[in-house]
DNA sequence: CGATAAGTTGATTCGCATCAACTATTGTGG
DNA sequence: CCACAATAGTTGATGCGAATCAACTTATCG
């Protein structure tokens, strides 16, 4: 299944600079095959790089660390809009695997395409790069995070930070967004057990600051719930700016 | 001081891929400033990006991230041979600042000139790109590493990792490197407290695995301790490609 | 409606921070 | 060059944060 657009790539880009109408025509003439996938299904195994990259339409996406404890560590999340394994690009091996949490539609663009536009196109591969910095710009932060911040603020830092990304795709209503991860995925991410998160988040509830059930997470109070995280949303890079 | 030479970016990039006589010339081409740094130093202050990214030739520096709390984090390490803040010449904020530990050299280059050879020289961009995503996957790697490993895991693998970068640039002698960082500074890289970083060291050495001392880091057992450290040296992505 | 998975609670154990000496090393000025 | 100061490393005691194990409750789903 071969569709001629992207839509969703100039809007991502074109969230973070203006974009020529020539690129906007160069990114359009790029075939994707769309592809659905379920909860737990390997997107993009770890290893020898794919020949392409992939784009999350819908759902979310993780990338996954199998390190040599043989425990799985969850070491970046993806939301609609993010390009995932872009790096791919340039890489030889890939360092992690990329997961579906729970449904999730994925639009595959392929490398070949994508390294012509690399020749061609100076701007707009360096918003490609960019795209790829913010994701090591979260990558510190989280870092930063861990070597700071105990189990609770911890939580409520990674709340604020998806509530920020969810937010600016419109994803947020009412301070709630759908959470396609559970309690128990936060082990994964942080290497934090079962019982404390939970604990960490009755915590938070207890507070005020937030509600989470199953699916569903409600933010009441976030200029509180962003000092309790000491939460700062400048490494999302949120600005748009001549690249 | 402005030398009209950069061998060492050649050679960086050498490393990784064959460079054409034209992009040799190229980035021969580009005119660099070379200062010199000392313990503590900001060599780049974090925020607005600076107009040079910086290369790091002799020494080691830092990017120290301040969180919200206070306390500073290392975020990454950087030795000679790798370009520090490349990543600043598509962003616009910078989330860290970069140190100099202990003496430390660096050549600055200029982003208009940087950003020229991105819109002349799309293989040469796709190499620079590369060197950022090298950096990612170190970020990760780290990411996974505070997610399971324990205290003395942990340095082992730090070790492991600062080792083999070391051997890549004929920094090794003997199982030998001179260290850059001392005990005390294992605290902003990890968050751990002075005293459990020194049981956990004297832990290494009890098991023969190395020596440590004031500057200089002896590897007795490369082996046992990437075992010990669970590393994996993969992730360094040292080989050569075309891309 | 029972089965399964997620969330919750409690008890226990252990890793690591913290505080407080103390020792060894490096650096400094007289 | 030595005496002293300052810093890094070392050791011990104590308390807390978080893992672990185990039971239990609540949601979800076939």
């Amino acid at each position: 299944m071969t569709t001629k657009t992207s839509e969703l790539l100039s809007l991502v880009l074109g969230r973070r600079d203006r974009l020529e109408p020539e690129e906007r025509t160069a990114l359009s003439r790029l075939s994707v095959r769309t592809l659905k996938f379920s909860h737990g299904d390997t997107i993009i195994p770890a290893g020898p790089t794919a020949a392409e990259s992939c784009l999350v339409v819908s759902g979310m996406a993780l990338r996954v660390q199998s390190t040599w404890a043989g425990r799985d560590v969850v070491s970046a999340v993806h939301v609609p809009g993010d390009f995932v394994d872009l790096h791919a690009l340039v890489l030889e091996r890939l360092d992690h695997s990329v997961i579906a949490q729970g449904d999730c539609k994925v639009q595959f663009v392929d490398q070949q395409q994508l390294r012509k536009i690399t020749n061609d196109f100076p701007h707009l591969t360096r918003l490609f790069w960019m795209l790829t910095l913010i994701d090591a710009k979260i990558h510190r932060a989280w870092l930063a995070a861990a070597a700071t911040l105990r189990t609770n603020e911890r939580i409520a830092h990674f709340l604020c930070e998806l509530y920020t990304r969810y937010a600016t795709i419109g994803f947020v209503k009412n301070g709630s967004f759908e959470m396609p991860l559970q309690q128990k995925d936060m082990e994964r991410l942080f290497g934090f057990s079962r019982s404390h998160v939970n604990r960490a988040v009755q915590e938070l509830r207890a507070r005020g600051l937030i509600d989470w059930s199953r699916d569903q997470v409600t933010v009441h109070d976030l200029d509180n719930l962003k000092i309790y995280g000491k939460f700062d949303a400048d490494y999302l890079e949120i600005v748009s700016a001549r690249r």
